[in-house]
Parts: C-alpha cells; structure tokens; sequence
DNA sequence: ATTTTAATGCAACTAAGTTGCAAATATATA
DNA sequence: TATATATTTGCAACTTAGTTGCATTAAAAT
C-alpha cells in the first residue's frame, strides 16, 4: 500500500529529491532530514513512494540502501532495468540511462538484474 | 596482509567450500562453523582469503556478503568480472561463467562492475 | 464538528559486521 | 627439544542500518 494522505512529512521528503537529480542514500535523508522528520518516518515515506513508482531502490558500495526518482519506471517493472554508478572519490551515485543486455542463461531464468558500476564522476576525474 | 599461518580454522573454512561449488554466505558460514569458529574468526579468515585470491566476495540480496571460491581472479584484479546469480525461490547463489560488458560511460571512468542477476534456478524452475 | 483511519515519533529491538584486548597456538630461533 | 616471538583466536562489547509495537497526532470522511 503506498502514498494515501497528503503529510507534511512527505512534503519534505518530496522537497528533498527536487533538489537534486543525484541519488541519495536512506542515511542521508536521515541524517539531512533529521530535524524535521524522525528516521522511521523516513524509511516507511520511502517504501510508500516506491510501492507508488515514484521511486525507485537499489545497493550501493557496502550494501547501503539508495533512492531515486522514477523516470520511466513502471509502476510494476521498476528498479531492474538501468545500472548506477557510484564514484568511489566522492560517493555521488546516478542512474545511468542505458540498458545493460543481459544474455539468456541456459537452465537458469532471469527475472531481474542489477547492476553497480563504480569508477570516477566527471568532476572527479 | 593473507594467510601466514596453517592454522586448525584455516583448515576448517577451506574444507566447508570445498564442500560445495556454490557461494556462500558469511552468515551462513557463522552458523554451519558456530561449533568450532567464533565469527570473528570467520569474517577474518573470509578477509584474508580474499586477499590472498583465493576467494572473491560480493553482494547478494539484501547487502549480504557472500563468498565463492576464485577461478581464475587474479591476486589483484578479482571479483569484479563476472556475474552472480541468486535464486529467488532457494536462495542459492552461483558464479556466472561468462562476462557482461560494460560500455563507455561518456564523462565516467568505470573501473569496475557488479552485476547480481535474479530469477530461477534449474532445480526451482 | 466529530469520527474514522492513516501517519508519526519514540524507544526498544534485530541483524550483520567490527574492534580491543587478553589468552592460545603456530612458527622461528637457539 | 625448549623457548621466544608473533600471529590467531575467542570473547564481550560495540557500531551501523534498518525494523517493530504501540501510543499519540494529524488527515480526511461523515
């Protein structure tokens, strides 16, 4: 079940990913938000924009959980299709708009990939 | 720094995968040892290995470590090669024998690439 | 305006992994 | 072979990311 009430809470939250086109990590709202909004509050906002497709998760370097906006993700196929990049100098994460083509598996179905690239950002090469 | 000394829970780590040819998790690998391993012990024997190339780590589901023998990693170009796989219906993960490409990314540098693949595996299908 | 129901905050918890330190065990040296 | 030295180990305590239960607050429906 996602976004049912309009909250002040989720004003902010939506707030925050307005003011970047960058990825943010769960602790990063966290500790950003952490005036105004209590960590659980953070993480069930973020599930409900998820289940809403207007967001979508995925891991980064160490495991840590990210959050972006959706662009073209479907309410259901979300989330599997693009890599993300991760610059290991400075830590900023994209999605990348290209499609990574995974092959068939022989005696193996896929259903969903993820892809994690890490290297250098333009500004810190 | 690796291995320097052969040690009873050196022996003890290496004989559980030579057990199987499946990846295993550090969890996993905490309880299966928990009789005769402290996981401390497990999660720096894992490093170790890791470093010397004997085994790789990545990431399954969920951010958890897993760990798989090497198969041809070098010493210091490893774990970032090739593909993993984990069923979503037993929770068992592999290596995938072949390589995905990763294209030029315009203003990027990839230096390397994970890519978890999920779906079914043959005893599940 | 009142009722209903969802969202929030808080504190306490879980799970994976890490750290410091004293005790145990390999290995090197005599 | 005995002893010294240095690496490994176990333990307990800690950290970090994320979750849960429950009472309180705030939307929205009536």
């Amino acid at each position: 079940m996602g976004i049912l009430r309009k909250t002040q809470s989720l004003a902010v939250m939506l707030a925050e990913f307005d003011k970047s086109s960058h990825a943010i990590s769960a602790i990063d709202l966290i500790r950003r938000l952490s005036n105004k909004l209590n960590k659980t509050t953070v993480y069930r906002i973020l599930d409900k924009l998820e289940d809403d497709g207007l967001l979508h998760s995925f891991l980064g370097k160490n495991g840590i959980k990210w959050y972006a906006k959706c662009n073209g993700c479907s309410k259901t196929a979300h989330s599997d299709v693009h890599p993300h990049f991760q610059c290991i100098e400075c830590g900023q994460v994209d999605c990348l708009a290209i499609q990574i083509p995974i092959p068939e598996l022989p005696n193996r179905t896929a259903l969903m990939s993820s892809v994690l690239i890490q290297g250098k950002c333009q500004d810190c090469l």
